[in-house]
DNA sequence: AACATATGCAATTTATATATTACATTATAT
DNA sequence: ATATAATGTAATATATAAATTGCATATGTT
């Protein structure tokens, strides 16, 4: 499940856990979705999105 | 958690089981993401997009 | 009318996302 | 070199997505 969250978030210069903190997760929760090797919940991915500032098709649609 | 999946589904003129059969899912888990009252996995939803011919902002981001 | 197809809905079970806690590793600064 | 912050990772617990089964309610068809 690859995705563009990390690229993003480290253009922000925020760290896993402020992100992490600013949607309501853990900091584990986002490492994982980072990793790619998880499969979100449509909500997180909207409140992750929202806060990167991008869409969910910039972040999660046919990445790679 | 509003969405076009419906309205784009009945445009295409298939059922909801049609539709889940194809996406590897349950009728019901149809119905529940097409009322809106579901939390649905990004897996999920990306299927649902592709088989439906849309992205995933077309059918879920900003709806309503 | 009767019948078939599609959808709604509810109870229970199963799979898995997410939280929690903890410790290890890597980077970054002093 | 040694703190400190950031990230990786693993075990267990909890919440909930999704499957399964079943029956009700439409909606259309003959």
């Amino acid at each position: 499940m690859k995705n563009n969250v990390k690229i993003t978030r480290m253009k922000l210069s925020i760290t896993q856990e402020q992100l992490a903190n600013r949607v309501g997760a853990t900091r584990q929760t986002i490492g994982l979705i980072e990793k790619g090797q998880y499969n979100p919940s449509l909500h997180l991915c909207v409140s992750i999105a929202k806060e990167l500032g991008k869409t969910l098709d910039e972040l999660f649609w046919e990445v790679e």
